[in-house]
DNA sequence: GCGCCGCATTGACTTAGGTCAAAAAAACAA
DNA sequence: TTGTTTTTTTGACCTAAGTCAATGCGGCGC
């Protein structure tokens, strides 16, 4: 049974973890498998929210298209995240494009089922609450980096949150190619290379490929802080 | 009983638009008043989320401070709008500092309190969670904008923004002063000053004070999408 | 091996918008 | 009114970061 896969993931997602497991089987009985190839489109901005998705496997990038057709990030989500549950709440449409990175694969939860669910089981309703509380949190902080910081005080910053992630503490590897990172922080391609090498030139860091060494902790993080390079 | 007026905001916010009687007077019992002067500290960022308000009178602002201490808005909450709800369901700090604007009340609800009443009522957390929702897409346009668009394009779509919600379609009074209009469109007082002389050279619009006349809604449409000036 | 394609880097150039400083205009209190 | 403070505007200047264009590099299929 495939499905002690799903149980699992369920369990372990921000948008439901530390259900009991009732509430779990239930969760899983409403969802639906759905595979997406490289680079497929999964929904688009202004489509209606017929229901939201927790990723499996492979990563799914949200984005915004400029008038221009430049694409930017808002968020990649890899295994066990939610995207796409802004709408079921609020009854109105996407408010991103999302697409799959890799071939992957996630759950789909449609909204009626969900909607029925949660009035039987406020606990579920509560834990979303927090959930998306989290995730509100995590807007401010970005509205706050793209406002307040220039583009090295947000790289270093994000940097350190990798380093946080990973356990090697003073070594990152980067997951993702350099053209989406730099769309991750708000910037291009070019400005990130050139960004990179000013770190490298002044110590902070030594870059191979898509590793990154971390050789000054405290300048690093006092560059996030301040977020200017000298 | 001026409670009667407290009764008819909660029954009209956002939050708890939709609710039975019971419920809201179950929320006004937990809640309580508190008045705040012109420009008081009412949270700080990092603070202990131990509740949340819904502000009667007067304006409130969220906003961040940078390592300089700059300070940018994120929100300007009026009459009805609740703040500061995302640590109650986080459990975590507030995420961003609060401050009155004007001399100004808000009805405080205790963090507990509100916990166990939505427990015992999934369909006020299901109103919460669209609220939530709801402001969780305001901050991927704020993202967008900032990311995506020039000053002149997010004064543009701000303006419009006023000119749907006041009625007067091609006028726009502006209720505080530029230097905070030029903090929520994430700049500063001296470019948003330039900004509107140049709008007004291009006859887009034309600035008398804080009343300002759309001479060409097409035209400002344009600017807000492309976001750039020509 | 070869050519090819997507990613990454580098250089020359342009510009939006920030800083600093000062003046002008409004708002407000005595 | 008059003086005092706050808001708004203007000018000179500087810098971060974007655009455009060229080149380098690595993997992959054949």
């Amino acid at each position: 049974m495939p499905n002690k896969k799903y149980f699992k993931l369920i369990s372990e997602s921000m948008l439901f973890a530390g259900l009991p497991d009732e509430h779990i089987n239930a969760l899983l009985l409403i969802s639906e498998i759905r595979d997406f190839e490289k680079n497929q489109l999964i929904f688009l901005e202004g489509d209606k929210g017929i229901g939201f998705y927790i990723n499996v496997d492979g990563r799914v990038k949200i984005f915004k298209l400029s008038p221009e057709g430049k694409e930017h990030i808002l968020h990649i989500f890899g295994p066990g995240e939610p995207y796409g549950e802004v709408p079921v709440f609020s009854g109105k449409t996407y408010p991103a494009n999302a697409a799959s990175i890799d071939a992957s694969r996630s759950l789909f939860f449609p909204r009626d089922a969900v909607v029925a669910l949660l009035a039987k089981n406020p606990a579920i309703a509560l834990n979303m609450l927090a959930v998306l509380s989290m995730r509100l949190r995590q807007f401010t902080v970005a509205v706050e980096n793209l406002s307040l910081k220039e583009v090295p005080g947000r790289l270093a910053a994000h940097l350190l949150m990798l380093s946080l992630e990973q356990e090697k503490k003073d070594r990152v590897v980067l997951n993702i190619p350099k053209t989406l990172l730099a769309s991750l922080l708000g910037t291009i391609p070019e400005t990130l290379s050139r960004i990179l090498s000013r770190m490298a030139a002044q110590n902070l860091i030594e870059v191979q490929g898509r590793s990154i060494r971390l050789l000054d902790l405290e300048g690093l993080r006092l560059l996030a802080e301040t977020g200017r390079l000298a």
